[in-house]
DNA sequence: CGCTGATTTGGAAGCGCTTCCAATCGGATG
DNA sequence: CATCCGATTGGAAGCGCTTCCAAATCAGCG
């Protein structure tokens, strides 16, 4: 049917040089005269010829695939958002660096997760990997892809010391700050839902969320936490338990946007006015925070930039000077997003 | 570092057989007896053998690989739901088959798109393509990839009959559906938020809602329309000028659900309530219509199950006895989800 | 028991590329 | 002008796999 594509011999024959010479300028190899380098140039442009990259990476060419391996939390709902922000934020940098992004995404269940992903890489022969929360996270996964000689960043972990480079945010000053912004208008009960406990970092903010409080001298029960599993559904279903008491709190905190949104959900079906009657805030800042009415307040995390960010130490782990160097661990600042959910307590 | 993998050769060591055979037991030919085949399957185990899918892909073996292209209409709000959607049911079934799925998103804008989805697939030598909206009403993609002799199904496009297999729904039928469900609950005047003209498929939806309107023997202003762009954005700019007249839409329709979600966002802060002074509706059902408050009445399409058609019409062309077939068009099913944005107009 | 044809197995070529190593070339040097 | 060294270039091996083709094996049959 098509015509057979030209391959590097093609190109070595038209151009009249020697396949090997072809291949140097391809890859931008060193001694190479300019004269050559025209030559082959313009036999490429006129053939249209664009390398093989199986038969590249075969021969054992430098190998430029990098995976962002994301969890989807339930077969109906992933956490698409979150996700998406990261794919854009890695895509960005791989395209300007010449490295192709893959993105897998598998539910987090089941045993067989890690050796999921260990195949994953086996089989692309990648790279690079890119490990999203909560994998980010399992310290046997890091470490048998480090072992593997795959250059690993993972995303927002709970403890960004252990195997493999790190990108995140301060998580714990995150939750301090969300709790002091709320302290600051006057609330002094609480409501917390959380995440899932296996993401660290999201238990982080709640320990910093729990610090605050403890520093402005509240005590324990000034804090009602439940838990809950990142989901619209989760906050939609646990809203109504956490502010049935007699003293219900002024203000909940959700471990992040979905959440918060569910719980915003809950508080209009059941007749409650937002932010009059209840505040409510939480993390991440994804696209959903300001779809709703009233809009969120919620801690900025700058989701893009930390893909960004990851793929960029990828691509100098693998291309030349950087090459070998320890990996690196970026902070990035966060910020508080005030939009219409937060108030003043009313009672 | 790591121990070098083990190849072929490898396992027809230890098995004692040649490297074709071995090659026969992994590919499930013919003409391989019992006793080979386990003694090989049992060598494979030992090593923990995997084959290296770039030679297999060199040697020229049946390539496994799926493209799913999908387009952001801007960088910072990706249509993340539908696509999310559209991954995870090719995935349910490329697991299934064997094949290996991988998404590419890219900008709809700049003139080159279509170099750089080709150069793409191309680059990965796949052997499927599954194009959606706008991509799959682009007629000179969809022949360039039959041309390569990839398998190419269409999402959703406008006209199921050119290059490539199509999977869809009646969306014509589907607008025409939602008029009714209106027109049923007393609504007369209404405004419709279109998507963007080149999305084919949108558009046959509009169709389908004048057509009721005009079946009814209302008149042509009975129906005012805009021109948006599928974002949440766009609803929410484009709402007050739809019911700023003298008198007004009681209903509108909107392309898609971001974008009815944008306009419900308007109408709360215009102090509207949402269905008693007016009505939404959209298309698509997608998770967050069921996210935002009140809940939305849209249009159910089965975006996953659709993408799972497309993953296995293209498993089925490339797996013996359906290869070669002519490219197949399926419709699925629609449904009106009826959820809190419709109720019966007040004036 | 020898022969034919079908079935199973092994050998070898080659997919398109990178890279090692040897050959060549071009001055600068003595 | 002969010599030598570094910069270029070409030749060839080989990455791990599939597949064509020939060799070997096995039944079945006269």
């Amino acid at each position: 049917m098509t015509a057979r594509k030209p391959t590097i011999d093609d190109v070595a024959r038209l151009s009249g040089v020697a396949r090997a010479t072809v291949s140097r300028v391809l890859n931008d190899g060193p001694n190479v005269s300019d004269r050559m380098r025209a030559r082959v140039a313009e036999a490429v442009e006129a053939l249209g010829y664009q390398v093989n990259l199986q038969a590249r990476f075969l021969a054992g060419g430098a190998n430029r695939t990098v995976l962002l391996i994301c969890a989807s939390d339930t077969e109906n709902e992933p956490n698409s958002y979150y996700q998406s922000a990261l794919e854009i934020g890695a895509l960005r940098v791989s395209a300007q660096t010449g490295f192709e992004l893959v993105t897998h995404t598998l539910a987090q269940g089941g045993g067989d997760v890690v050796r999921r992903i260990l195949h994953l890489v086996d089989d692309s022969r990648c790279c690079g990997v890119i490990l999203t929360p909560p994998f980010s996270d399992w310290t046997d996964l890091s470490s048998a892809l480090v072992e593997r000689d795959a250059t690993t960043v993972r995303i927002s972990p709970g403890d960004p010391a252990s195997a493999g480079a790190a990108v995140g945010m301060d998580d714990e000053a995150a939750g301090y700050a969300l709790a002091r912004h709320l302290l600051d208008r006057g609330h002094r009960r609480f409501g917390f839902i959380q995440g899932l406990a296996e993401h660290l970092s999201a238990e982080q903010r709640f320990r910093g969320t729990r610090r605050a409080l403890d520093e402005a001298g509240l005590d324990a029960d000034a804090l009602l936490a439940v838990r809950g599993n990142f989901t619209f559904r989760a906050g939609v279903e646990l809203l109504p338990g956490l502010i049935a008491g007699a003293n219900p709190p002024t203000a909940v905190v959700c471990a992040n946007d979905d959440t918060a949104v569910g719980a915003l959900f809950a508080a209009h079906r059941d007749g409650l006015d937002v932010p009059r009657d209840l505040s409510i805030a939480s993390f991440d800042d994804t696209p959903v925070s300001a779809l709703v009415w009233p809009p969120l307040t919620t801690v900025h995390q700058p989701i893009q930039e930390m893909a960004s960010r990851a793929m960029r130490i990828i691509a100098a782990a693998r291309t030349g000077k950087a090459a070998g160097t320890l990996p690196a661990h970026e902070y990035l600042p966060f910020s508080i997003v005030e939009r219409h959910s937060v108030g003043a307590p009313s009672r």
